[in-house]
DNA sequence: GCGTACATTTCGGCC
DNA sequence: GGCCGAAGTGTACGC
């Protein structure tokens, strides 16, 4: 890794085309080949870089990263502050834990969470547009459709819309009905699937875990 | 902005839990106090971050950064191979060409590439959920709402679908029709406006600047 | 401050 | 390689 830290500036022609003035800024190199232009706010977003692959040219105070799609990235350097270079070797990579997929292994383990008497049929059900988060029966039998997220918001409700308009023009399955589940479920979100009859129901992720720990125990 | 090359491990504990294993990372702290930890590859992306508005607290190489939200990032400091501080100052900021706003003025202007006699009524037409792109009318004097896309894709057609369905409850403006534009369109997407009666046009961006430059060489 | 829409979104998974 | 959905999405803008 490569930390320049210098005055200059930036032009960027690709999916769109954008310049920035000259300025002090952090320039960062990666070993990958990628490169970054940092300005002093702002954690997360880059004022302006390039994804790997990448190639990175060096002449006279010039930097031109180019990529295979051809889109460009060229800095001017006019006065370099500081230019350090370290050998960092590879990351071990982050350990997450909390994602949808986990909730989603979870609430398919434990359907009774749900009610008495629901049962599986299968995570992840492909359909024409996609997979239905997870497909199952609830007591009477009837087909249900989930579609799970960690935080409600209504293009989720929309997503589980599409899913039960397709099922239920299948006569196999329909009349398919639609929960949303969430770990927090926004107002606008419950409304909107209230006014199609999608139920919702709010996930308790520690519980659902903690269930799970009971089970394991038990074994 | 002060960069830290060191040895560390991480802890996050906020929208999810993740940890990260002792290893050489860079730790990127800002002026507006946002801290980040990068790996040596992937351009974009920092492995942990925090976000500002957030607090710093350093005490024995153990950094704790917390924000409003009670969010938390620590950072356990083993062994620090550079930490070099420096003042940037406020960074002039982006100049872009090319986004979303621009192609819906340059339409606006040009509305005669959707077909002869159609309108502009008005550009971001607002509504109780939102601004509609464009408001127009065809050579028939039939409305149509125009949204406009970069790259169309699903999400795109929803978004129309709620204007039109809102739009269409106005006695003086129904019926409306719809119309997708955009300099690409997903056939997922072609086929979810299809089956809403929405038409779809994909824009030839350069297209429309060049007419817009030759109309201003014309005067 | 909340909600919505945009992003050079990035990133991962699957076909 | 393209397509699709998720992201600790982040970020700007309007109300």
């Amino acid at each position: 890794m490569r930390l320049v830290i210098a005055r200059c500036s930036v032009d960027y022609a690709g999916r769109l085309t954008a310049h920035l003035p000259s300025a002090p800024r952090l320039i960062l190199v990666k070993s990958d080949g990628s490169v970054a232009v940092h300005s002093d706010d702002r954690a997360y977003k880059p004022l302006n870089w390039m994804s790997p692959p990448c190639t990175l040219k060096e002449e006279d105070g010039r930097w031109t990263v180019e990529n295979k799609a051809g889109e460009k990235l060229i800095i001017t350097l006019e006065e370099v502050m500081l230019d350090s270079s370290h050998e960092l070797g590879v990351d071990p990579g982050l350990i997450k834990d909390g994602v949808e997929a986990h909730l989603q292994e979870l609430l398919a383990d434990r359907m009774e969470v749900l009610g008495e008497g629901w049962s599986l049929i299968r995570r992840e059900y492909m359909t024409a547009i996609g997979p239905v988060d997870i497909l199952c029966r609830d007591a009477e039998g009837t087909t249900v459709a989930i579609e799970i997220k960690r935080r409600g918001e209504i293009d989720g409700v929309e997503q589980l819309t599409r899913y039960l308009e397709l099922l239920n023009r299948d006569p196999l399955l329909a009349p398919v009905k639609g929960v949303f589940a969430a770990q927090q479920i926004k107002p606008q979100a419950r409304v909107l699937a209230n006014d199609r009859g999608i139920d919702c129901v709010v996930l308790d992720y520690d519980g659902l875990r903690g269930i799970e720990d009971d089970k394991l125990k038990l074994f």
